[in-house]
DNA sequence: GGCGAATTATTTTTT
DNA sequence: ATAATTCGCC
C-alpha cells in the first residue's frame, strides 16, 4: 500500500495564520486595508516591504487577478525583491503582477501603444548622455552655439528641460528663476527645447521623461485608453511615494480614478531625497487632501535598529523644520551608541575605516554585512585606493554604470541603428568614430540620411558617399560592410550575436586607437554579449540595461574580489535607500561637505540634506559609525581645516560616544609616508 | 574642417 | 584633479 500524500493549497486559513504570525497589529491593519485610497506612512525599518508584499498577497487571496495589480517601486531591484518574497507566500502566481519602476512600466505600456502618441513601437530610449548630445544639436539649431563662455551648456539646459517637465512648470519660469545669468538667451533656450523635442520625434527616440509624459498623455488625451488602463489595473500600489514627482502622482491617481479607485501609497516623508529630480514630500503628505476619504496607517515600530541608533536618528530628524514630527520606537534590545570619530585627515579616515572593517571581520561580521555610505561618489575614491592596497574586497555602487561607459555605448550604437535606423543620437556617436569624420562631416551626413525613409540604406547612396572625405573612403566602406554583417546576425532577435559581429568588424581597431586599456574595454564588450544572451529582443535588452538603474561596472569589483565572495559595500546614500546592514559607516561628515554648500544655497536645502543623512543613519542595524576628517584638501586652496557637520553637532552628545584616535609616536617607524 | 593642446569651470544625488 | 570646451595649427 502506498503512502498517501495530501497536497495542501495555501488556502486562506493558512494565509490568515501567516498574517497573524508574521505581522504586528499595525502592519496587519495596513496590509488588509479595505479597497479605496490608502496611505501607509512607514518609518525606516518598520516592515514596509513586508506590508506591501502581504497586501498584494491579501488582494490575490481575495480573488483579485495578479495581472490586474500594478506595483510601482523605486528601483528594479526593489521590484524583484518584492516579487520573490511574494512568490514565497503565494507561489508562481506572483510573477504575473505588474511590478517595476514608473519608467519601466511606462516603457512596457508605450511599446504597445506607441502609435497612439505618434511613435513607432521600436523607439529607442535615450540615456542621460544621449539626451545631452541631442540637446547640444538642438542648441545649434537654436543658434546657441557654445560661443561666449557663459552661454547655456547642454548639460544644464537638458537638466532644466527635464526638471521643468517633472515639476510641471513652464520652462521660461524656471529659466528666470534658476538661471538669471542666461538673461539674453532665454528665448533661444526655449527654442532649443522645442528643437530637442522635434529631433527626438524625428529620431523615434524617447527620453526618460517621455516614458512618463507620453504614458500620461495616453490617458489624459484618450478616453478609451484611460478607461482601458483603469480596467487593466484594478489595484495600484506605489512604494517610496515621497520620491515621486507631480507627473508620477497624477499618473497613478488618474489611473486609479479611471478604474476602481484602489490606490495604496507607501512611504516616509522623512526619507524624501530626490528633490533634484522633481520629487516633493507633499506628494505623500497631501495624499489625504487630494484623495478625500482615504485611510491613513502609520507604522512606527522599528525592527531594524537598536534603541540607541533609533534615539540618535529620531533626534536628528527632529531638527527638520518641514515634515511630520515623528518618533520611532525600536523593538530591539540595546546595543552600543553611535560612535563619532574625528581623524587627522582624509587618509587617516580611510585608514580607520579599513581597520574597523577588518576588526569587525575578526569579530565574525562578514564584509558584506558592512557598508560605507557617503554623500558623493567622489568621497569614496581615497577609500577605494586604501582598500585595494590592503587587499580588502569591496564593491562600489556609485559612479559610472557599466552601460554608460563609452565603449559600451559605442557598441550599442551599432545595434541601435539596426533596431531604429532613425536613431540620430546613435548615428551622431557612430559616424565620428571614423577617421577624418568630425562633428561637421558627421552632421552633414546625418542631415542627408535622416531625411530618407531608411537612413541605414541611405548611407550607401551616392549622395551620402559624396560627403565622405576622399581619404576616409576606405574606412567608410568597411563601416558600411560592418553594418551589413551585423544586420545578418539579426540584432533584433539576437542581440548577443550582433555584439559579437561588432567585435569582428572595425570597432576593435577604433577602440585601440581611441581608448586607454583597449583590451579591458573589448573584454567588457564580450561580457556585454554574455549579458545579452539572455535576451531574444534587442529593445528589451536595451531598455532593461538602461532602466535597471543598479548595474554598476563589472570591473568595479576591487582588486582580488571574488564575484560571489564577501565584499564590503561602498555606496552613495541615494543608492542605499531601502537597504540595511549590520554595521554602517558614514564618512566625510564635515561642514561644506555634508551638507554641501550647493545644497544649502537652495531653499529647503538643509532639510533635504538632513533627510539624506537620516536615510544613511537609519540603514544601520547594530552599529553606526560617523567619521570626519579635521582637515581636507579642496581644489581651490590646498589643505584647509574643517568643522564637524551640523548633522552631528546638533544632536545631544549623550546620544553618541566620541572615540579618539590615539596618536602614535611620530618617531616610531610604523608605516612609510603616503603620497 | 579635423585634431591635438591649453584652458577653464566643476553635477551631488539618478530613472 | 578631472573633464569638457575652446583655441590654434595642420
Amino acid at each position: 500500500m502506498s503512502r498517501k500524500i495530501r497536497l495542501q493549497k495555501p488556502g486562506s486559513d493558512r494565509l490568515r495564520e501567516r498574517f497573524e504570525r508574521e505581522l504586528n497589529e499595525a502592519q496587519r491593519l495596513a496590509a488588509t486595508a479595505p479597497d479605496g485610497f490608502n496611505l501607509i506612512l512607514a518609518g525606516p525599518g518598520s516592515g514596509k516591504t513586508r506590508v506591501i508584499t502581504y497586501r498584494v498577497a491579501y488582494l490575490i487571496a481575495r480573488g483579485v487577478a495578479p495581472e490586474s495589480i500594478l506595483l510601482v517601486t523605486f528601483t528594479r531591484r526593489a521590484a524583484r525583491e518584492m516579487i520573490s518574497r511574494l512568490e514565497g507566500i503565494i507561489g508562481p502566481k506572483a510573477m504575473k503582477v505588474w511590478a517595476g519602476t514608473f519608467h519601466h512600466v511606462g516603457n512596457r505600456i508605450l511599446r504597445k501603444s506607441a502609435r497612439a502618441v505618434g511613435y513607432d513601437p521600436n523607439f529607442t530610449i535615450l540615456d542621460g548622455e544621449d539626451q545631452r548630445d541631442l540637446v547640444k544639436l538642438a542648441l545649434e539649431d537654436a543658434g546657441l552655439v557654445g560661443t561666449g563662455r557663459y552661454a547655456p551648456k547642454p548639460a544644464t539646459v537638458q537638466h532644466l528641460i527635464s526638471f521643468a517637465f517633472n515639476v510641471k512648470r513652464p520652462l521660461a519660469e524656471l529659466i528666470a528663476e534658476r538661471h538669471p545669468d542666461w538673461i539674453g538667451w532665454a528665448e533661444q533656450v526655449e527654442a532649443a527645447a522645442a528643437a530637442y523635442e522635434r529631433r527626438k520625434r524625428a529620431s523615434n527616440c524617447m527620453d526618460y521623461d517621455d516614458l512618463l509624459g507620453l504614458w500620461s498623455r495616453l490617458i489624459t488625451e484618450n478616453e478609451e485608453q484611460r478607461s482601458a488602463l483603469g480596467r487593466m489595473f484594478r489595484h495600484l500600489l506605489v512604494d517610496e511615494m515621497q520620491d515621486t514627482n507631480l507627473v508620477q502622482v497624477e499618473l497613478v491617481e488618474a489611473i486609479a480614478r479611471a478604474g476602481e479607485g484602489n490606490l495604496t501609497a507607501v512611504g516616509d516623508d522623512a526619507q524624501s531625497i530626490y528633490k533634484f529630480r522633481g520629487a516633493h514630500y507633499d506628494n505623500i503628505l497631501k495624499f489625504p487632501e487630494r484623495n478625500p476619504g482615504s485611510q491613513v496607517f502609520r507604522l512606527e515600530t522599528n525592527y531594524r535598529s537598536t534603541p540607541e541608533i533609533v534615539a540618535f536618528t529620531n533626534a536628528s530628524i527632529s531638527k527638520n523644520a518641514s515634515g511630520f514630527p515623528k518618533t520611532l520606537v525600536s523593538a530591539r534590545e540595546g546595543g552600543p551608541r553611535p560612535v563619532v570619530v574625528a581623524t587627522a585627515d582624509a587618509y587617516e579616515e580611510a585608514d580607520l575605516i579599513c581597520q574597523q572593517v577588518l576588526d569587525w571581520r575578526e569579530e565574525g561580521i562578514g564584509l558584506s554585512r558592512v557598508a560605507v555610505l557617503y554623500r558623493n561618489h567622489h568621497d569614496s575614491i581615497l577609500l577605494q585606493g586604501e582598500l585595494a592596497q590592503r587587499g580588502i574586497p569591496y564593491t562600489v555602487r556609485s559612479g559610472m554604470r557599466f552601460f554608460e561607459q563609452a565603449h559600451i555605448k559605442d557598441v550599442m550604437a551599432y545595434l541601435r541603428v539596426q533596431a531604429n535606423p532613425k536613431d540620430e543620437p546613435a548615428w551622431a556617436r557612430l559616424l565620428p568614430l571614423l577617421p577624418g569624420i568630425g562633428p561637421a562631416k558627421s552632421s552633414a551626413i546625418r542631415a542627408n540620411i535622416m531625411a530618407s525613409e531608411n537612413p541605414i540604406v541611405a548611407l550607401e547612396s551616392p549622395e551620402a558617399m559624396k560627403l565622405v572625405p576622399v581619404k576616409s573612403k576606405g574606412e567608410f566602406a568597411a563601416f558600411v560592410a560592418d553594418l551589413r554583417s551585423i544586420r545578418k546576425a539579426e540584432p533584433e532577435s539576437n542581440p548577443s550575436a550582433a555584439i559579437l559581429a561588432v567585435l569582428k568588424g572595425g570597432y576593435p581597431g577604433v577602440a585601440k586607437a581611441r581608448y586607454e586599456h583597449p583590451d579591458q574595454r573589448l573584454a567588457d564588450v564580450e561580457q556585454l554579449s554574455v549579458l545579452a544572451a539572455r535576451y531574444d529582443s534587442l529593445d528589451k535588452f536595451v531598455a532593461d540595461m538602461l532602466l535597471a538603474g543598479d548595474v554598476y561596472g563589472m570591473d568595479s569589483l576591487g582588486e582580488g574580489a571574488e564575484p560571489d565572495g564577501e565584499q564590503l559595500v561602498l555606496s552613495t546614500i541615494h543608492q542605499a535607500k531601502g537597504l540595511e546592514w549590520f554595521r554602517v559607516i558614514v564618512p566625510r561628515l564635515v561642514e561644506h561637505g555634508f551638507p554641501g554648500d550647493r545644497a544649502l544655497a537652495e531653499s529647503g536645502g538643509e532639510d533635504e540634506e538632513r533627510r539624506v543623512f537620516y536615510v544613511a543613519v537609519t540603514r544601520a542595524m547594530d552599529e553606526l559609525w560617523l567619521t570626519y576628517p579635521l582637515m581636507v584638501t579642496r581644489p581651490g586652496q590646498g589643505s584647509i581645516l574643517t568643522s564637524p557637520s551640523r548633522f552631528v553637532t546638533e544632536v545631544d552628545p549623550a546620544l553618541y560616544e566620541v572615540a579618539d584616535i590615539e596618536s602614535e609616536n611620530d618617531l616610531a617607524w610604523t608605516e612609510g609616508p603616503r603620497a
